[in-house]
RNA sequence: GGAGAGGUGGGUGAGUGGCUGAAACCAACAGUUUGCUAAACUGUCGUACGGGUCAAACUGUACCGGGGGUUCGAAUCCCCCCCUCUCCGCCA
């Protein structure tokens, strides 16, 4: 959620900024919110006014009884009953601003940052680095859904038996390789400074709504309607929800976190040929760091994360390259992205395997995450995040990649989590 | 799932209709004292939304789990809901 402060103060750098996302009115809402507020405010200056009196009466009429003036009493109790349906009016009218005012709010998208390009969708999106030669695979090659089989490392169609499509089965070194993926992107966290947590993966209402996953994408996510709760759709979502109304101190700043989880997705509606395989799933694997910065820190971190990401591509030898998100691919709550793509080389085709976005207070506002800086005064943090990484398309790339004649070849640098250095 | 207890400021905890935005203590922060640390003393010490101001000062309203109600007036009385804890049941 925008900050109001900022819209009143600049509110034509953030229509400008807006733009770039290619909204239909960005003016049109940030004039609506405005319009609200204004309305909200005069409301509530009425309210507050007629409220003052009432209690300055009911102060009299406290003394006077007090002092056993019961008849003198009792034409100030007539006159606030009088008042009474005024307030009723006026509490109910400032109800209806504010549920609007938060609901225009919550419409409106993060604005995006300065470096950020205007575009309609992932056709606009700038390669901001390469890296790795581009893998050219011997006749014969086959794709990872042939592979698995082949292998028979990952079942699908055993997951569409037990759950249904999108939910497959790892089995022997299949399920290995993802343990020891997991492993292998936790360790790297720890010793880039992350600390680990294991979160709930499922989480409530309050949770959805601070991160932003609420109201904007209700439809992506499992809901249990018994229990109020949601599959997370991604750890950064209970990870950050930790420092929801929270206010830090400067020395516990930057808030570095690393959790691996399932994650969950309906994805509804969103299937087809290009996403075979292990190219989207229901439920998937994720290591997520997250960091919780000062403002003026944020953007270097950011940086940092990304750097972190790539390190670990690296490692694993897969061919890659960053993205800068356009305004118009860029996720609601995001103020800049940079997503990570892998070569996959039978599909012949990039596959995102990561995204890391500064959120700037776009988030902790809505959290009510702040710290008190140096000279004492309360603010609001910046929350970032990235994958690090998603599994299904790491997986995908490793098969097709490192396939040969003699089998699958494990990086040497999961080796020692595998156990094994071929499939 | 059944029974009971309870939810007050960063923490402990008083407060059963007006003098309570809320005692006291602890923690925290600033200062004084002190060779340093500690101790002692003094002061400060909630949040949100308004008004006001260059900025302050100052000032209004709301907030004692959430929502509704009674009343001139509610942390305090009534109703509904949520949560936590203890015991029992079930159970990885």
């Amino acid at each position: 959620m925008l900050l109001l402060s900022y819209l009143r103060e600049s509110r034509q750098q953030a229509i400008e900024g807006l733009r770039k996302r290619n909204l239909k009115d960005a003016e049109g809402m940030v004039s609506e919110v405005i319009r609200l507020d204004d309305e909200r405010k005069e409301t509530q200056t009425q309210l507050d006014k007629i409220k003052a009196d009432i209690n300055t009466r009911s102060r009299e009429i406290g003394e006077l009884m007090k002092s056993k003036q019961n008849d003198q009493a009792n034409p100030l109790r007539e006159e606030v009953a009088g008042w009474k349906t005024e307030v009723k009016t006026l509490e109910d009218k400032l109800a209806l601003l504010e549920s609007d005012l938060r609901i225009s709010l919550y419409k409106i998208p993060n604005v995006p940052a300065a470096s950020v390009p205007a575009g309609k969708s992932a056709e606009d999106n700038i390669v901001a680095y390469q890296h790795g030669a581009i893998p050219v695979l011997p006749e014969g090659s086959l794709p990872h859904w042939e592979l698995i089989k082949k292998y028979d490392i990952i079942d699908f169609d055993l997951g569409v038996k037990i759950s249904g499509a999108g939910f497959p089965v790892y089995k022997g070194k299949g399920a290995k390789l993802q343990r020891a993926l997991i492993n292998f992107f936790l360790d790297e966290a720890a010793k880039a400074g992350y600390a680990e947590v294991m979160p709930p993966i499922v989480v409530n209402e309050a949770s959805g709504y601070g991160t932003g996953q609420l109201p904007d994408k209700e439809g992506q996510m499992y809901f249990i309607p018994q229990d109020g709760l949601y599959l997370i759709p991604t750890a950064e979502v209970p990870i950050t929800n930790l420092y929801r109304d929270v206010i830090l101190t400067e020395a516990e700043l930057p808030v570095k976190n690393v959790g691996y989880t399932p994650c969950f997705r309906r994805e509804a509606g969103s299937w087809g040929a290009h996403v075979r395989g292990l190219n989207r799933l229901h439920q998937f694997d994720k290591v997520e760091i997250v960091q919780i910065t000062r403002p003026e820190d944020s953007y270097r971190v950011l940086d940092e994360m990304c750097a972190h990401v790539q390190s670990l591509l690296e490692k694993l030898e897969l061919p890659y390259r960053k993205l800068l998100l356009c305004g118009g691919d860029m996720g609601f709550n995001s103020a800049q992205t940079f997503d990570m793509e892998v070569f996959s080389a039978a599909q012949q085709r990039w596959l995102e395997v990561s995204s890391v976005s500064n959120f700037e207070t776009y988030q902790a506002n809505r959290l009510k995450l702040r710290y008190k800086s140096g000279e004492g005064k309360t603010q609001l943090l910046h929350t970032l995040n990235g994958s690090a990484l998603a599994l299904p398309r790491i997986v995908a790339a490793l098969l097709e990649n490192n396939q040969s004649a003699a089998g699958i070849r494990i990086p040497p640098v999961l080796v020692p989590y595998t156990g094994f250095d071929k499939i």
